[in-house]
DNA sequence: ACCTCGGCTTGACCCAGGTTAAGGCGGAGG
DNA sequence: CCTCCGCCTTAACCTGGGTCAAGCCGAGGT
C-alpha cells in the first residue's frame, strides 16, 4: 500500500477492505503539476479525477460573458475534478488548476467503474462522497442566502485557515462572488473598525 | 403496486426490481397536509422523508437572525425532508411547509436502512439520489457567482414553470436570495422595458 | 541598481437592492 | 355590503458592491 494515509481517510466514510484500496491503487497513477498547470481545461471530457496528494488548486468556471468565478478551492487529501460533468456525462466546463506546484493521484473513471462492479464498497463509497460533496454545496447555498460578503469572507478563513497565503485574494473574491475591488474594501474596512 | 409512477421514476435512475419497490411501498404511509401545514420544523429529528404525492411545498431555513430564506420548492414526484441534516444525523434546521392542501407518501429512514441491507438496488439508489440533489445545487451555486437578481428570476421560471400561481412571490424572492420589494421592483422594472 | 509585471489598494462615481413606510387590491367573513 | 387581512406595489432614502482608472509595493529578471 502506497498510499496508507489517503485509505484511512476513506476507510473511515465507509467499510474499505484493503485488498479492494489496493486495486484502486494499482490502476492509479502520479501527476505532477507546475504552477498554473491546468488539470482538466474546459471542454475535456469529464473521465477522470484526483486526489491532492501535495499543493492547492482552484476550480474554475468561466461562464459565458468570460466572468471567472471560483466554485472551490482543493488541497492535500481532497478531491479534484469536474463531478457534476462527470455524472452527467458532458465535457467539463471546468478548469482545475494547480496555484501551487502540485501532485495528484489519477484516476480514470473508468477504472473505478470496473472495480464498483467487483465489490460494493464502492458504491457505498460514492454515496458517501456524493452525499458530502451535497452538504457542502448546501452549506455554501445558505451562506449566499444568508451572510453579507463580509461575513462569508469571515466564514471563509474560520473553515478554511490552511489556505491562509497559499490563495490570491483575487480567488477569494471570486469565491466569495465579488470582485477583489470589493474584497479589499471590505478588508480595509474592518482594519479600521478594528485598529 | 399502489404507485406505479413513483416506481418508474425511480427505476428510471437505476434498476430497480418491483418487489423490492413493494417492500418500500409496505413500509410507507400516506400523510395529508392543510395547507401552511408543517411536514417537518425546525428542532424535529431527521428521520423521516417524504414523497409528494400532490401539492407544493417550501424548505425554509430560519437564521439565526430570524431571516427566512428558501432552500427549495418541491412539487408532485419529488423529496421532501430535511436531507443534509439527515445525513449527519442532526436535529433538522428546515422547516418543510406545504403552500397547498397536500399529501405525502412518508417513509421512515430506519425503514429504508433495513431495506438497503436486503438488496444493493437501495444503495444505488440513494447514491443516485445523492449525486442529483448535488448537481442540483451545483446548478445554483453557479447561479449565485455568475447570475444577477434578475437574471436568477428569470431562470427560475424557465425552469420551474409548473410552479406559476401556486408560490407566493414573497417566496420565490426568499428562494432567488432577495426581498419581496426587490422582486416586485425587478417585475415592474421588466415591465416597463418590454411595453 | 533598475525595470517590469503581477497583485493589491484607493478613489470617484453609479446603480441594484435593502429598509421603512405608505398605499392598493382582491378575497373571506361578518 | 363593508371590513379586515394577506399579499403585492410604490416611493424615498441609504448603503454595499460594481466599474474604471490611477497608484503602490514587492519579487524576479537583467
Amino acid at each position: 500500500m502506497r498510499f496508507p494515509k489517503l485509505f484511512e481517510r476513506f476507510a473511515a466514510l465507509t467499510p474499505l477492505p484493503p485488498e479492494e484500496w489496493e486495486k484502486a491503487e494499482a490502476v492509479a497513477r502520479e501527476q505532477v503539476l507546475a504552477k498554473r498547470e491546468l488539470f482538466l481545461r474546459p471542454g475535456d471530457p469529464a473521465d477522470r479525477f484526483g486526489v491532492v496528494l501535495q499543493g492547492v488548486f482552484r476550480a474554475v468556471r468561466v461562464s459565458a460573458r468570460g466572468g471567472e468565478s471560483i466554485k472551490a478551492f482543493r488541497a492535500e487529501g481532497e478531491l479534484i475534478g469536474a463531478y457534476a460533468e462527470m455524472l452527467q456525462r458532458l465535457p467539463s466546463m471546468t478548469a482545475i488548476e494547480a496555484l501551487e506546484p502540485s501532485h495528484v493521484l489519477v484516476f480514470q473513471t473508468r477504472d473505478l467503474q470496473a472495480l464498483e462492479r467487483g465489490h460494493v464498497c464502492w458504491e457505498r463509497l460514492a454515496r458517501r462522497v456524493a452525499e458530502y460533496h451535497f452538504i457542502l454545496k448546501e452549506r455554501r447555498e445558505q451562506d449566499f442566502l444568508d451572510l453579507s460578503a463580509e461575513e462569508r469572507l469571515v466564514k471563509f478563513w474560520e473553515e478554511h485557515p490552511h489556505l491562509k497565503g497559499r490563495v490570491p485574494q483575487r480567488d477569494v473574491a471570486a469565491y466569495l462572488g465579488i470582485t477583489e475591488v470589493a474584497l479589499s474594501r471590505i478588508m480595509s474596512r474592518r482594519r479600521k473598525r478594528t485598529e
